[in-house]
DNA sequence: ATTCATAAAACGAACATTCGTTCTCTTTAT
DNA sequence: ATAAAGAGAACGAATGTTCGTTTTATGAAT
């Protein structure tokens, strides 16, 4: 008798995700059909719902991938620094990383839809959430060698910053998306500059010293 | 023989419009039904389709009103430093009324719901493109303004930090939206020190020098 | 002022279509 | 021989839109 070979499920699982991934990025999680997925998978309905028992749970898989494929860069950013790379150089590997991968017309429609199909499904908020909360804790952890190595400044909060830099670069790659008025390049120039000038130690000026009490 | 009234036609179309509002807000453009909107308008399908065509245009005239109001903000803004406010009490300000207009749940769902939304409909696309340009030139004169006032750093291209900025701002809101993890309270001081500090001039660092190469 | 004719405004049941899912049957590998 | 894997037609619920009908307001005529 035949057995199940748990190696070809999780591949033909993958293949309909890569599937359903492409087909989401063109058309977004609504307007893409089941039929579309099973089309661009090359397989029927009957058989993919034997490895997915819902739209949902293939968009919940895709979610996942790219939660994981984000924490890799960042994990790979923290080891590097604490392996003692130059900060600067590994936090403008990081936004190029960022920029290259994230940075298309796809990816933004994508991140679009992420957010707002997690407005409404509570279950998927939770699982973005606490992705961004891990994002968040390691990007942490970078600064904070940053702010050691006395290329950040001491006064800097860094939970504060850590949540300031992710929202400008998510705010950038939204901004790309959908507007067609800034290069990858600009992009990348623009977020190294802006971690520069907002992170680097400041002589104590009037307004500092305001902002600080 | 009884004659159309254009100024009721237009005070129906807005109660349509509010009503909506509220219904995408809370469930998003896909979920709501017309028939939740014509529930929440006090009106019939029939009737209702006397005033918009479809649900699309319901959608394009909320995001019109949107579009609308965030320019008023704007050239609020940039009236009164015209009239010689002072710079950073006029950013302050204009930060404080972003993030209690914005950043709630609600207007962050509709955020992502209006740009995935622009995502896939090109005619849709080039609305929110052309209302995201007019905001951006607007705030570049207010910049302008500041830097006339030696408020900005003089090396700072200021089509670059608009863009920054108004990309950090659209990032927190999202961010706050589907993540509670950040207050408004903080949100607006995390801004705040964020102009300061990105926009301020600063002494020539070793980074600064070469990152203007 | 009252009545009447007419078109605007509203109604709501019904339609047509779309689409996620299921079910039965066939093929295939072990 | 048997169970896994796959196929694809069909189902049924959901929903944007339409259409025939009814109600209501308005301006002209009495």
């Amino acid at each position: 008798m035949r057995t199940v070979n748990p190696q070809k499920v999780e591949i033909r699982k993958r293949e309909i995700v890569e599937a359903a991934k492409i087909c989401f990025e063109q058309r977004g999680f609504h307007s893409t059909t089941m039929a579309e997925i099973c089309a661009k998978a090359s397989i029927s309905p009957g058989a993919l719902y034997r490895y997915f028992d819902s739209k949902e749970s293939i968009i919940a898989a895709m979610a996942e991938d790219d939660q994981f494929r984000a924490m890799q860069s960042f994990k790979s950013a923290l080891s590097e620094i604490q392996n003692g790379a130059d900060f600067f150089q590994t936090m403008d590997k990081l936004l190029d990383d960022v920029v290259t991968n994230y940075c298309t017309k796809e990816q933004g429609a994508m991140a679009a839809e992420l957010i707002s199909e997690a407005m409404r499904n509570p279950i998927f908020a939770e699982s973005c959430s606490r992705a961004y909360m891990d994002l968040h804790s390691h990007f942490c952890a970078i600064l904070e060698c940053g702010q050691k190595l006395r290329h950040i400044d001491e006064s800097l909060n860094i939970a504060e910053a850590a949540t300031m830099i992710m929202a400008s670069v998510d705010g950038m790659v939204l901004r790309m998306a959908f507007c067609g008025d800034v290069s990858n390049i600009e992009a990348s120039r623009w977020l190294k500059n802006f971690c520069q000038r907002y992170l680097s130690p400041k002589s104590q000026t009037q307004s500092q010293i305001k902002n600080r009490a």
